[in-house]
DNA sequence: TTTCTAATTTGCAACCATTGCTAATTAGCA
DNA sequence: TGCTAATTAGCAATGGTTGCAAATTAGAAA
């Protein structure tokens, strides 16, 4: 995704508005490797404006997926995340604290049993623990 | 999944009653590669045996796969999909039409940044047209 | 075969994530 | 500064799924 300044020019050129809603969740999602659900980001932005509604985090999530600038994943976790690295990647969830990150593969797979089927898209979900959740248990 | 016989004996063996609501889904899932969600099971059972309830089928399907008789897959198409079809695979997803059919890779493919998380299991969800799908329209 | 009881089924309410709708508000051009 | 289309907020409604409680029933035991 781009950076708030730049979705500022690209919202304007598009004849869309630059509320403080939306700048304000431009931030918040600009360099956010967490893959937040809408209900997580609402709960941050909410902070920092207080009255904003849920639905807005849903609208503008949901504008800027379209627009291309944030990707939409579905890691069987209830929720969707959202995601604002749009390169070519796939996901590890922990099954332990929830938590996902980005995840790169050198090349797709062969396949069998496809048969006539035309592949768009890929998308790897690996489950498993994260470093932190198999790390021997540490005094806290 | 086993055969609905095998299900039967292994069902008693756990101390679990076999009714007809469950003989019948026994029946309806075995060998069946189309992946329902339970609501389409649920219609189909609904033929067989007016007043089976939805309630049930849910029921069945999640016993069956806590039994690992049956796996529950996401394919991000809002309901889940089910699948006796219990051995290591794949999902390809037709945009067009939602059928969805198992797949088989030769080999995980190698992964970067991973950075300390132990992976337990991969599945990949390709999404594109499927064969009937992608055939130059025909009269019908 | 009859009895007994724990397992199961049903129906419905509740839940969660998400979307539809609409009145009130507002960004930003003229 | 005014105007108007875009946006927001709030709430109702949706779809998929689960929780709950009362009624029913499979199947072991007598």
């Amino acid at each position: 995704m781009r950076s708030p300044e730049e979705l500022t020019t690209a919202f304007r050129a598009a004849g869309l508005k630059v509320t403080p809603q939306r700048q304000l969740l431009f931030r918040l999602m600009h360099n956010n490797s967490a893959h937040p659900t809408a209900d997580s980001l609402f709960a941050v932005a909410s902070q920092q404006m207080p009255g904003i509604s849920l639905r807005t985090v849903y609208q503008t999530l949901t504008d800027l997926t379209e627009m291309g600038e944030l990707q939409a994943i579905e890691v069987g976790a209830g929720a969707m995340r959202f995601d604002p690295n749009v390169s070519d990647h796939h996901h590890a969830v922990c099954e332990v604290c929830g938590a996902v990150q980005d995840v790169y593969v050198n090349e797709a797979p062969e396949l069998r049993g496809l048969d006539g089927f035309a592949v768009a898209d890929a998308h790897i979900v690996y489950r498993g623990r994260c470093a932190s959740c198999s790390a021997p248990a540490k005094r806290r």
